[in-house]
DNA sequence: ACATACGGGACAGCCCGTTACT
DNA sequence: AGTAACGGGCTGTCCCGTATGT
């Protein structure tokens, strides 16, 4: 009845939800949602199938957890949080770029967004995911209005014309992420860093 | 010379590999490949197992097939000759959003763009689907930059920047359509759409 | 320590795994390895797929433990045990053609030597199978070894000549065993066993 | 209407029919007849699917011919004929085992009696194979009684002495290679060569 | 909290044989 | 005689999730 002291188990939850995330993030973003298997994980994880059903009761689940608790965070790190505290949007939208870019050189290899992966996979054909992904979208969405709308030396823009900036400066990167990662090199996102730049400038979003 | 009364079954080879293509394009599109079985597969297109069995003996030798035969000249057909045929570039990338825009508002629905789709979830995983997306994506960007080049009024570029114009194109365009898919409106693409004309306008690469 | 009344599963690893084995080793003797399909162990078993899957992840795992866990002890109980604990050789021997013969005319049929079966079926493309085969005929073959050379009133054998004599003895007794099961009848077996039992008795080995 | 002088295809019914048997003969020993798919024939064959089935309609037809007539001859040949011509009885069996070890060191691996490979698989499952089987070892042992019985130093031995003895050959040899092909080694043939020898010797079984 | 055993259903691929066709 | 299209059913394996056990 004793606690037994040898034990090499050590109960730590919170580190073990952590670990379970972590690994599913990174082979959902390598391999794909359907790509990896329950199994995979706990291999990857080294946890046992009672012990990552305890944590998250569905693969579904899950995903949604991996998708609010690392990739959004992930995003906002690479580039909500830039944006924000640049000294205006170009530069953060320069940094973005550059972090990004560098990380794949670090790397070797393309993974793609991993927001953008599991949007293509699961959006269409599950309201949650969609809704969760969405979430992601709209945050991202938003700080970026709120500096294009800020900027002093710009044209005034309608509040349409804003957010189609924004889904536009979204919309090259994503798109030239997804080439980067179909050629498996990260020309596309340093070409389109630089079309950005000068194309926010021209527009006088950069000031 | 007289048909067979008794038999009941009509071979005809070409065009059940044809029914085949366009059914399983068409599921990929909407499911993704991961999430089509061939069971799927054999009941939208109503075939027997053996029969599909008999024209594409793997479900990868399918998808790519798909790839080649199907999203190929759909690319070719939705992108590469609108920008090859019309008047300028620009007249062809505007053609090509509409006609894109356009049918989505007839199907009510944004599956988005094949070639992305399948790009997305295989490239990374799989050597011949990279090559074969990489091929479809080549022709696209070879198209872009023929025209590119040959705009008289505009900036003369060096053939790097013919590139990057080219692949800042494709990413606009893709980037627009996942961000139209994960949200199921075609606004972003509709912006998109104005924003590349615009782009296009000021480098001269519209004359 | 009260039984949980509500359960209506029992959890039985090790027994549900020899049930598993025991059918198996069963079924594979009958029809042989290739003719035994999952599905005939899972309906013979009465076991779920899952279940089995979780104690053997593939057939070959499955046919390999029946090999080591039922096959090998089989021919320890019939040929090892007695060779090795009868007062000699010929006695052990006779013991062991003695037991077989009289197991067939119980069940009323020849299945085969479970050993030369699998043996027969599977030695020559898989290695793994044919390493595991051959340690159950090198234990056989060792124990008559041993019993042969330390006969007093036989022949002095070299080694090589010990070892041909062992396999002698379990090659007529495989083969015999064969034709046994070709014709479905014992008398080979029996007419075997006679002429054995007379040509030890010949080179004093039965003493 | 005319015949196309041109056209590749020779039609060529009994060549064709006879490379089926031939090839089907080799991978049945090789592998097994429930290894060997029609695909692999097929293929070995370089034949196509259509003109395999016009010549055996399933796959046990082509076993049974496989039987009959590659089979058979080859027990004929390499047994029978032997013995049946040999000066006496231990001249034949000597120059069965010779020519048969000599074969195996050729080919540098041990494929097994095909008698008694498909004998294993097949015997006991299926009425028409076992029959088919049976004749051939009867035809096998119908040889070599009636050398036994024709031998005239020997001792006199009843009928049912004779057929023990007959067996006692075969199997000695079949259980010797049964032996051989689970080690994929000759020695447990040399040695049963030797050891037959000296028991045919023993008995005046050899003049 | 964690670990193991288990439930069922689905998966892609392969099987042998037949039918239409040349 | 020979070819290629096609029919269905089956194979081994893997899947995600749950129940039992500690």
């Amino acid at each position: 009845m004793r606690r037994k002291i040898t034990g090499k188990r050590r109960n730590d939850p919170a580190g073990l939800r952590a670990r379970i995330l972590d690994t599913s993030a990174a082979l959902f973003q390598k391999n794909g949602y359907h790509s990896t298997s329950m199994l995979d994980l706990i291999e990857a994880t080294r946890v046992t199938s009672g012990a990552l059903h305890h944590h998250f009761p569905t693969k579904k689940s899950l995903a949604l957890a991996v998708l609010t608790e690392r990739i959004g965070p992930t995003v906002r790190e690479a580039w909500i949080d830039p944006v924000r505290h640049a000294r205006d949007l170009g530069a953060g939208v320069a940094q973005a770029f550059g972090s990004i870019i560098a990380g794949i050189h670090e790397r070797g290899a393309v993974f793609g967004c991993p927001l953008n992966n599991l949007a293509l996979e699961l959006a269409l054909n599950d309201v949650d995911f969609r809704r969760c992904i969405d979430d992601v979208f709209s945050e991202w969405r938003s700080v970026l209005i709120e500096r294009i709308s800020a900027t002093r030396g710009g044209v005034r823009l309608g509040s349409a014309e804003q957010e189609a900036a924004a889904n536009f400066i979204i919309s090259v990167y994503s798109g030239a992420m997804n080439l980067a990662k179909a050629g498996q090199r990260a020309t596309p996102l340093v070409d389109a860093a630089k079309l950005v730049a000068s194309w926010l400038h021209e527009r006088r979003l950069d000031s």
